[in-house]
DNA sequence: AATTAAACGGACCTCGGTCCGGATTCGTAA
DNA sequence: TTACGAATCCGGACCGAGGTCCGTTTAATT
């Protein structure tokens, strides 16, 4: 899974989980998941897919709450060890679990039927992207709740630098004269997972709601009219 | 300090910390700041500021990451069980550190001189509001990063609704046909210190920029012209 | 002084995260 | 094919910190 550098901060207690070693390409723009399991070992891979199993079964069964490493580590028949070396951290297993569908999700944007994939104008393709992103959010809210990362390392993980790149880029036509790095920030908080829950769960609101709201946002930043 | 219901998920260990009893009041909209310490024994006062103040002394010699809940309570004399009881868990420790300022921000957003304060018009209260919470980000960054709740509680902390409410309001004058409290919660994304904190920090980005992209944000979201 | 509700304190528990001695795997060469 | 050495991986003991519990102490009240 790789997921370089968003866990670079744990060095002492492994040589690294699953780095990537690859050339410089600081603009190849990637999707956060290349070269995903470099060469593992046979029983490293073994365990990983163990551990995997293990992990979705928990969650399936009582919940992410119940997703403890020990916990994880005793259902895959395995070391507690083994879960920090594979994955780093909680979160890293948490993130790994999400990986699949990521994977989908960015397919879906980069080469994906428009108006989500390639092919549809830059504000056609916005409004997909935030309703796709609301139905993930709703579908998987437990899971990115629980798979949060700590405020430091937030904006750092790839899959949201991905998400983040490419609302950016969308922006970047859609309303050109903006700082879109910035505002492609301000656009992704509405979609975050937290907030999300905590507007539909806590507060009431109806999902239609929350999708209106975010047609409304897109139009006003990109300073065009609402279709509604 | 209160901040009626924003730990009340911790309500086993003790009966709860500092809670307020009041009416209803579910309109008044609060500072949630309203009756700080409802009568507290005096021991347990005394305890309260010592703890506070060596908590405070903690942050200033070493950093937030150094304020250990057993440390402050070692600092200021005190059982651990003491601190918990006062503060519920280390984010309500963190965030009583943080009430001064935000007594006296919220009270220059209420009754302060415009275009902060009551008196401008709302768009130009909310180019002001922007300022000033980045502002207040750069100097209290370190605490207000420490003092982030968890994703479930974060929307729910009383400093964080009473701030919503405020962007809200100005919103529904400034942008009468939007859903205000959605928007409102994007606006407040912008200006949330682990972003700031990211896109300083970590991405390099000048605070002129950040000051520059709140103008911006606030231009598009009311649909008024951006005064640069 | 007696009573009672509140506060105290520190032992205790859980869980994330670390460390390191020992076991496995795999490439290499006889 | 087998032997062997090095790199990698394993596992569980270990640590620190947040959070809890409950027997004891102390402040307010009458």
């Amino acid at each position: 899974m790789l997921y370089a550098g968003f866990m670079s901060a744990a060095l002492p207690p492994f040589p690294k989980p699953e780095e990537t070693v690859g050339p410089p390409e600081l603009l190849r723009l990637g999707t956060g998941f290349e070269e995903d399991e470099p060469c593992l070992r046979a029983d490293a891979a073994r365990n990983r897919a163990r551990l995997l199993e293990a992990a979705a079964r928990l969650v399936a069964e009582h919940g992410a709450a119940a997703v403890t490493m020990e916990a994880v580590a005793a259902a895959a028949s395995v070391g507690k060890g083994t879960v920090f070396r594979r994955f780093g951290d909680r979160t890293g297993l948490l993130m790994a679990l999400l990986d699949h569908s990521e994977k989908k999700f960015q397919a879906a944007l980069l080469s994906g039927p428009p108006p989500l994939g390639p092919g549809a104008p830059p504000v056609e393709r916005l409004r997909a992207f935030g309703c796709a992103m609301l139905r993930r959010s709703v579908d998987e809210l437990e899971l990115q709740l629980a798979a949060e990362p700590s405020a430091e390392r937030r904006y750092t993980s790839p899959p949201r630098r991905f998400l983040r790149g490419h609302v950016a880029l969308l922006l970047r036509q859609a309303a050109p004269d903006a700082d879109s790095e910035l505002l492609s920030h301000t656009l992704l908080a509405y979609l975050d997972a937290a907030l999300v829950h905590h507007l539909t769960a806590q507060c009431g609101v109806p999902p239609e709601r929350l999708r209106d709201g975010w047609l409304d946002l897109v139009a006003r930043v990109t300073r065009t009219e609402c279709p509604d």
